[in-house]
DNA sequence: CATCGCTGTGTATGTCATGCACTGAGTGCA
DNA sequence: TGCACTCAGTGCATGACATACACAGCGATG
């Protein structure tokens, strides 16, 4: 049906020690996926083709398969190739929250520095060298939780995919995730929205849940992923408590 | 850039009253939504060309265009066609956390009975009339909670987006959900992760974090939302605790 | 009856991923 | 020195795909 997942991870897997042989000149794997990355930063995913690649380095389209199998690999070595950890996640830290939530900054910044990352076609848990990195350091936030390691697991798989998703919605809501367009959303909602058919959500936006205070700063009407990561990490606390007690 | 998301909602909005005139023959929006929904049923999203919708009712390609304006508002009315809330969540429900665990079981339903639902190419907030139906039966669920609107509203974002995602790793992780993708699945894994780059990564797969018991009953071994839903949940009354007191 | 607008057709364009045959440049071996 | 082989890159081709445009029939309305 679709590209197995283990396309393009013998690429990724093999050569963690070799540093790299890349030649003087001609193509090589890293020079491609540097251009891609080059490419979706600029022009988003939809402007990643393989003909574009190959012009911006100087070659044919096919020249790209010597070096890769297929376009979906490459996005995968793409992915990989921009989502590095940062070191200051290296260090563990002794409060699980305030490491979690340092972790999950990161990935903010992260997405959104490469916010093509979020539309990428989704192929399953992460299985990439620097996405397993992540993995292990969010584990190691909860290292002294008293958690199982299946609930640390879970822990973990329901963090990274919210920030996924919010990272998502905060691209599509706009180019700069500004204000504006969340507003945009508010009236259009505002004028859609009948009491009798959605009375619950006439209430809400009538109390302005869907707005932001009007005299909001710059910086709170950048859209936030706060709220519903504190609503999960009080879920973790109360499990950690449960687990203890 | 892309479609603007407005794309398609003046047809979903626009004729809420009206019944539906639908012709004797011909074409007609709700045919074509139709068809395009069983093929995307019968062969995933992959499957859905305009080309083939059209051959599919006898009719070219570009006939469609005469109902639709391009393919991505026809995904949205698929979405909205799919997405019809069931009548079990109309009546309200004194206990939220319950009524709110009944609205994910009808999402999971309602996602895994069009799994392609889950890889539509997403395009922001819910904005269709069954989608806001959807918000506005969970925000209905949290009536009595004394949370605040914007609580509300996060709380439902957060859960939707949840079930959202969990419903795209369950398909992914296989046609069938089915435990031996996540078996697979742990053993790469297993392959894959040293315990020098990953410690904490190595302790949770030896410890099993990863596989499903060997005893498991083959409705244990589907992927299950249960475990995020509960920290989620958890998560919401403490909130609301917190606002309460 | 003439006109108009709607619905469907036919044809064309441009983009895309990717297969296949080929070429030239190196490289190891006889 | 010469030959075979491999590797990187090329050129051409194919088959999807979305979508634009010009046109044709047909029914309703003046």
């Amino acid at each position: 049906m679709n590209d197995k997942l283990p396309a393009g991870l013998d690429l990724l897997w093999g050569r963690l020690d070799e540093p790299a042989p890349e030649p003087r000149q001609g193509l090589s794997l890293s020079r491609i996926v540097r251009a891609a990355v080059e490419v979706a930063d600029t022009g988003g995913l939809e402007a990643v083709s393989m003909a574009r690649i190959a012009e911006r380095l100087g070659f044919t389209t096919m020249a790209l398969y010597r070096h890769v199998k297929s376009k979906n690999e490459m996005l995968l070595l793409m992915l990989d190739s921009v989502a590095s950890v940062p070191a200051e996640l290296d260090e563990p830290c002794d409060d699980w929250r305030l490491g979690l939530q340092r972790w999950c900054r990161s990935q903010w910044l992260m997405l959104h520095a490469h916010s093509w990352i979020v539309q990428l076609p989704v192929t399953g848990p992460p299985i990439t060298p620097n996405q397993l990195t992540w993995t292990d350091r969010a584990l190691r936030m909860l290292h002294d939780t008293g958690l199982t390691e299946a609930d640390k697991a879970g822990v973990v798989l329901l963090v990274a995919n919210y920030m996924l998703t919010t990272a998502r919605l905060s691209t599509d809501l706009g180019p700069a995730a500004s204000g504006e367009s969340v507003a945009a959303y508010s009236t259009l909602l505002g004028g859609l929205v009948d009491a009798q058919r959605f009375p619950a959500l006439r209430t809400a936006i009538d109390a302005g849940a869907f707005d932001y205070p009007p005299d909001a700063t710059e910086e709170e009407r950048q859209f936030d992923y706060s709220f519903g990561l504190d609503r999960i990490l009080d879920g973790v606390e109360t499990l950690i408590r449960h687990r203890a007690g």
